[in-house]
DNA sequence: AACCGCTTTGCATACGAATGCAAGTAAATC
DNA sequence: GATTTACTTGCATTCGTATGCAAAGCGGTT
């Protein structure tokens, strides 16, 4: 009993006209009469005609398909992230292909063959770096591709990311102004950009102000490392007062090995400040001071550009960097001469 | 500088074949001498050629995306099945387009529309209630459905599940075990049958000692419910000494109801057991005693039930539920008699 | 050499909608 | 009423691949 497919033949046929008139109708910007508009209509209604979206694609070459690249799902920033760049794509009519990859290069390299099969419209990459001889085949192909969440260094591409190098600096000044002065740093993921950058503008903030970071090592974005590293750090002669981590992912893994590894107290003992404001940092279990990354604003502007270079063809490669605040809760101590 | 694609006629020209040539040597099943797969395959090397996926599916029908519809990504639970439904999936060659639909008929309704638009292969809904008409109009139209995590009463439809009435039921006598004799119930969605089965099995596994629920509070599924209930049920004039709460994530909300809320040790005062083991659960800030969904398994089964459907039409449908184990944590007591 | 069976190959067509072109029609202008 | 102008419409073609069909090739057998 299939169901066969309703095509715009069989509508033109009910309604008396040409396929082409049909195809006109369901083509926003193309011309018909009001009268054959309403012929075609009740036809397509009463047999339930949707036009062909595979066909579609064959002759005008778009797909609204988007590509999304994303890592691994761990890390609540990401879903809350697929979730926002979906909904918005799908009110502006686009559909979202998930592919996951991990971060090694040749997996990626795999995953972008396959997306451009698809002929997707556009590809968005959520904190997965992407060399860029692979962004200007994708460009080269007439395929706009914009970064989520992380940045490339002196390549073109479009990125769209928080300011983490001023995330990073206003930690460190909230750090200083609580009246820390052995500030130890588990960061991000050396080889991303946004762990080079919280880091960097950590650093000079703290520089600034004559001090310097007690320690930095790398979390890796990876809980384990992270609470492997809070132990080395913890134990050594000169323990840190403060902790920034990289990410809210990491300092949970932290706040969890001070309290129940350690037996410390948060912000008594040390101090913990983290970076995303994932919906987990508000929970009173956790309750993690944090710079929030404005995720609507990111999600707009991504698909705003995304959008932009599709209709527009691929133009300038343009970065954006959002300013998110610091959100203080209680896994950090009051700050001097500052009210409640 | 558009870097045109290659078509299976240049490559045919290039290898001195013809382009029915080319397309059977990249169609497997399809006859060629090696001869000629040798020159197809050079020539398409050379050229960078990849067989134009759109162009196939019109022909065939099968696009290779399995369309996956899913209703929030807030509880962990979601993120971990997309991510490995979509591994599942790649790794047999098919895609994920995702979804997001609320809970509401119509909102579905659309859903799936568009979802038959992009011709998918088939359609994977995670927690999202599907009418049983819908389910009927994808099955006439050979479009197979299955749902993951949620069932559906009476109805024809695939559905993974794990074995939630045996899970309630593991609570139940968990609990009894421990000693409590006052436990309260906050449940997943009455309107869902994951939230009514764990609810039926935990009920039957109270009678079954002669024991009944203290109360049952729907939770909804959501923190806020959750949390609200918690203080409804502990401020009443006689508390639970345990809650058994529908799924990890309104357990978490229970857990910080009841430590930052009401002042109250779990699980001193009051035991808490939840439903899912997502990695949270594992985290020692709630270090929840919880049934595992065994989600590899419910992952392999759906795409194993997806395939077949797939490639041999669409035929009975059926229903697996697979036993998740009680994890004993932290947030309940011993067991009477349990060695540590 | 003739015959059979099996594999390989090319030709032509189909999938379903969009669109350039030319013909047709209605409205607007003088 | 003639002519220009703007708008509609249908025809035919196109996108890139898969596949039924018939012709051709090949290997072996008698």
């Amino acid at each position: 009993m299939e169901h066969a497919r309703i095509t715009s033949l069989q509508v033109a046929e009910k309604a008396g006209v040409s396929q082409s008139a049909v195809s006109r109708v369901f083509t926003p910007g193309a011309s018909a009469s009001a009268k054959t508009i309403a012929k075609v209509r009740k036809a397509a209604e009463e047999l339930g005609y949707r036009p062909n979206r595979v066909a579609r694609t064959m002759i005008t070459g778009k797909s609204r398909i988007i590509g999304l690249v994303v890592a691994y799902l761990e890390n609540q920033f990401y879903p809350q992230a697929l979730e926002h760049l979906s909904n918005a794509l799908q009110a502006k009519g686009y559909h979202v292909l998930v592919f996951t990859a991990t971060n090694s290069p040749e997996k990626v390299e795999e995953v972008m063959r396959d997306l451009l099969d698809f002929q997707v419209d556009g590809i968005i990459t959520a904190s997965v770096a992407v060399t860029s001889d692979l962004t200007v085949r994708c460009n080269a192909a007439g395929i706009p591709v914009v970064m989520f969440n992380r940045g490339q260094d002196g390549a073109d591409v479009n990125a769209v990311t928080s300011d983490n190098v001023n995330g990073g600096r206003k930690v460190a000044e909230f750090l200083l102004k609580c009246g820390h002065t052995h500030i130890a740093h588990i960061s991000g993921w050396e080889g991303s950009s946004t762990g080079r950058d919280r880091r960097q503008g950590f650093v000079e903030g703290l520089e600034t102000h004559g001090y310097r970071p007690l320690q930095i090592i790398d979390g890796m974005y990876n809980r384990d490392t992270a609470a492997q590293a809070t132990h080395d750090l913890m134990t050594a002669p000169t323990p840190p007062d403060a902790i920034f981590v990289g990410n809210d992912h990491m300092a949970f893994a932290v706040m969890d090995t001070l309290r129940y590894g350690l037996g410390l107290k948060i912000p008594q003992d040390v101090a913990i400040v983290g970076f995303d404001d994932v919906p987990l940092a508000a929970w009173p279990s956790y309750d993690l001071t944090t710079v929030r990354q404005p995720l609507n604003r990111m999600v707009e502007a991504t698909v705003e550009m995304m959008i932009a270079q599709i209709d527009e063809g691929v133009v300038a490669p343009r970065r954006v960097a959002f300013d998110g605040p610091l959100i203080r809760r209680s896994s950090t101590r009051q700050a001097k001469g500052h009210k409640t």
